[in-house]
DNA sequence: ACCGAATATTGACGTTGTCAATTTTTAAGG
DNA sequence: CCTTAAAAATTGACAACGTCAATATTCGGT
């Protein structure tokens, strides 16, 4: 606070918090425009540097790509955790996880897509791995009732199957109601419901308890 | 067969059947080096054409994707119904549909990601949409136990949630398992089962008859 | 045999990812 | 405080891509 204080319209030769401020660019453009309108340049025009700026805090496109997607994971884990948090007997963890994993897909549809379109991302980054790696744990978590997970502990393969299941089905819910697979289905529903209605029905009529 | 044989190196400046061979080569270039990897420029060089010679049958790299996803859905059509068709109760053609529904995820992994990568996608094209229609229809009869199903038909708000349900079941295993995400699952299996081991315990445990 | 239409080629333009070279700022050490 | 190495950001270039316009070649009907 000593001399000018930096409300001038003017930016500096470095911009002080490029990374950050990319991160955020990126996710408004990918949720304005769609994974197709993410690009390096596109992302940095957002962020008000040029075009070869991010190259020294991200390296590639792969690098920027798997870093917003970590904070996609990082955000879905927080989701996860909250939503089982928020129940207290096993299936009602489970029917609330999987809406808060549908309801999450829906509100951030971009990053969701991104999330899972593994060929663009490099999982071998830290920041990625880890971020999907405690997603994954607070998804299995919020499966086992609560009780914590971790990724190295060997299941039993019912259990194994049980859990891939119940993954498989919210994904799938997710990918088809995003990819508007579902819109046939959603336009046939009774007026009042929509595709979180469908979820929920499916969620209670399908699963066994447990 | 008045002239000269085609088999002279040397190509005639038209192809003849530019269109199909374009087809085979960006497939060959889908499976080979990925979704990344078929551009149109690829497909062009692959089927021995100029850069542009794409657009006379498809318009733009939209019109080429999205032609040849049709012949994906055109296949994965005849799948289903072949699965369908060699069992006869119903459940039984359930699973046998689920299991088809994976197994060409798993055999054509480029074209199943092509397929539901709507973004590229232009369903309004008439070879396309038609073809996810019959994929549709053809899902929806094997699940009805065979009877003949018509996209316009308006079931009963629990019947189209289980349709869903098990749509949802296996595309998100087939989405998940060629992420790879499946992976840490699939480690841990017993000896000599795989992941269609997995999804046969999935569809046999989960899922109520009829 | 002719002529319009279909098919294919060439060349160009703008955009993208990536790299190398350069400039500017920051930060640390003497 | 001054120097200097590292970090951060810019500029310029290159190849590949999708797309368009202009041109060339071949096909098909009359």
């Amino acid at each position: 606070m000593t001399g000018s204080a930096p409300d001038e319209i003017k930016r500096p030769y470095h911009h002080g918090s490029l990374r950050a401020a990319m991160l955020t660019a990126a996710e408004l453009i990918l949720e304005r425009d769609g994974i197709q309108g993410l690009t390096l340049r596109a992302a940095a025009r957002e962020a008000g540097a040029s075009h070869a700026a991010p190259k020294n805090h991200f390296g590639d496109l792969s690098g920027l790509l798997s870093d917003l997607a970590a904070v996609g994971f990082q955000r879905f884990a927080a989701g996860q955790r909250a939503a089982a948090a928020a129940e207290t007997e096993p299936r009602a963890k489970l029917i609330a996880t999987g809406q808060a994993y549908v309801a999450f897909a829906a509100a951030n549809p971009g990053m969701f897509q991104l999330m899972f379109r593994s060929e663009r991302l490099d999982p071998s980054r830290p920041t990625l791995g880890e971020a999907m790696r405690d997603a994954g744990d607070a998804f299995s978590e919020a499966l086992s009732g609560g009780r914590p997970v971790q990724s190295s502990e060997p299941p039993a393969f019912a259990a194994m199957a049980r859990r891939v299941a119940a993954w498989s089905l919210v994904h799938g819910f997710a990918m088809l109601l995003l990819d508007g697979r579902l819109k046939p289905f959603l336009d046939r529903l009774p007026t009042g419901t929509d595709a979180m209605s469908l979820l929920d029905a499916i969620l209670r009529g399908g699963e066994t308890p447990g």
